[in-house]
DNA sequence: CTCATATAGTTAGGAACCTAACTATATTTC
DNA sequence: GAAATATAGTTAGGTTCCTAACTATATGAG
């Protein structure tokens, strides 16, 4: 039955503004549609941006997160404590000692015990490790690249702007309930 | 002491352009560093919101792939195919099936076979559902709104079509090699 | 000095989403 | 009309990251 929609995109099915409009209308909310659509479509964004980078990294046999633990490495004289390594990337110790496991599983890091104190076992980062961003890095580099392509060199500076306060009112979605109208821009 | 995890978080190590144009200058690459200090930074906004999200739809009991199920159906008459919800939420069938499944569990859709073609099982959004969309629409469209507080109804407009721009340059992340560099704007 | 407490890292188990393979039904082809 | 093929949904198992509880070591109070 020929039900090749035409416009049968491959995956984005991009919220439109007159989708949030409808929801909004449907409960009659004093809410502005286009700032609903501002968070929808990053949060599409975000999500297409993580599944996307997941692939690109399991081109070098890499994952995000342990791409970012050996780049952390690289940037830290190659040595660094797990809980180090868990503050600078954002997550959690456990899932550090995950990334750990697997990296040192490859060779590509090692564990250290601390001569100093007993609790501490730091990560070193191997000369394969190095030798893995190393060869990486020309085709890695270049595709971040490619991927703001489209804007001018102006437009990512205003981009940088906007995402930063945005990326600040996200604690509105976490926030204690009285505390989201914080967030208000006086106009 | 009193290990207050919970702002932890807000320590943010936001990657910075000194951080980039180190990365960038070690391997002597010709690639400029504000493009991958944006691309750096969409992917920690990105996995930022996608967890503040999670906690933001934990309040109602939902997660976030479930709420979007549910929004997709009352924004469809409260009557889809689970291959339809599939494509619009952007996921695979086999996720919407577990979607489905504790959605139904909880009593917010379910499950009905077609008459006409025994395959399809369309997916119902029960009144307990559509209850539980008008609950939570108050405060859920508030939060939304207040995450982008910090942007003028301008800026609004210009992040939009930025984003989308960089949304569309993803796919230079995917591409297979030869193809990179048809992302790059023509100055 | 000893005991209570804090800290570093690990382990165990869970949530969300994925791919690949499987079951059941429909459609096409000869 | 029967066999081959396609499609809808499900199941099985994997990945990433999480929280909470646990082990081992260090530190501080009496």
């Amino acid at each position: 039955m020929a039900n090749k929609n035409i416009i049968s995109n491959a995956n984005d099915a991009a919220p439109s503004l007159i989708q949030s409009k409808r929801q909004i209308e449907r409960y009659n909310l004093d809410v502005d549609a286009q700032a609903v659509l501002v968070a929808a479509r990053l949060m599409e964004a975000g999500s297409k941006l993580g599944h996307a980078s997941e692939i690109h990294f399991s081109r070098f046999g890499l994952s995000t997160g342990r791409y970012r633990l050996l780049a952390d490495l690289e940037d830290n004289e190659g040595e660094e404590l797990p809980s180090q390594l868990a503050e600078h990337l954002g997550v959690t110790r456990a899932t550090v000692t995950g990334l750990i496991d697997i990296l040192e599983r490859d060779g590509l890091v090692s564990r250290r015990t601390s001569a100093t104190d007993g609790r501490q076992r730091s990560v070193v980062l191997t000369e394969q490790g190095a030798r893995k961003l190393r060869d990486m890095a020309p085709e890695h580099f270049a595709r971040l690249e490619a991927m703001v392509g489209l804007l001018s060199v102006e437009e990512r500076s205003v981009f940088l702007d906007l995402l930063g306060r945005v990326t600040q009112g996200i604690s509105a979605l976490t926030d204690e309930p009285g505390k989201v109208k914080e967030h208000i821009r006086k106009e």
